[in-house]
DNA sequence: TCGTGTAGGGAAGATTTATTCCCTATTGAA
DNA sequence: TTCAATAGGGAATAAATCTTCCCTACACGA
């Protein structure tokens, strides 16, 4: 587990939010599941992009944030499934905020930059 | 300039939203120039706990991506000064999303983490 | 027995991002 | 003349994040 050398700033909600939701995979990972994708393999086919190693490490950083939920199955061959807590489906509305303005702006950042407005 | 080494990966708006805003200090920044903080000098010193370098950075990366506009004063001492752009003030709705889910959920966030929920 | 599927993790390395240090240039005030 | 303020940037380094490679363990089927 990688130590922090710089202490977190929280002081406002918006670090809190990016936290618990900004990295490279989680979006796609919260998304693939409220699709209805719940098993880790399942996922990293789903993602694809990426490895199975990936989508573990972030599965279990959301699952610390009390964003997924673990359950696990008493069956063999080893069956698990990660669901939304209701933190997690609350969460859904700021993916949604993010996911409109991107699409409705999609067409300025997907070519090369030009200078601007 | 550092030039990236792996493409961006902007299929969901998610990302692409990611790609503007996604990063330490620019939410802090469009923050504070909507608070009417706008000259470079003053963004760094209410900003804090950060260079003068860092701040001139994330500045010119917000304007690249037409979030904001600088405006320079012919006069001497040199006086600039950035303002948002109307694509800059659509962006607030995602900032807010993000600012109310952080507050409401700070307390969760803030000592040690616990397994969750 | 060997290869497949499941889920999980340690350790090292690559990549990306953030920060620091030290420069430029200008004007006015001490 | 020297120091403060203004705004800006190059280059190197630190820190954080992401990725790859190689392990564990279990059960089933060929």
């Amino acid at each position: 587990m990688y130590e922090r050398k710089t202490p977190d700033h929280l002081e406002c909600g918006i670090k809190v939010t990016a936290k618990v939701i900004g990295s490279k995979w989680k979006p796609c990972i919260i998304d693939a599941i409220t699709r209805g994708v719940h098993r880790p393999g399942a996922l990293q086919r789903e993602v694809g992009l990426t490895s199975r190693r990936v989508i573990q490490l972030q599965l279990k950083e959301l699952e610390m944030h009390g964003i997924v939920e673990k359950q696990v199955f008493p069956v063999l061959p080893q069956k698990v499934e990660y669901h939304l807590t209701p933190l997690g489906q609350s969460i859904l509305d700021v993916l949604n905020a993010m996911n409109t303005w991107g699409e409705a702006n999609r067409e300025r950042y997907s070519g090369e930059l030009e200078p601007a407005s």
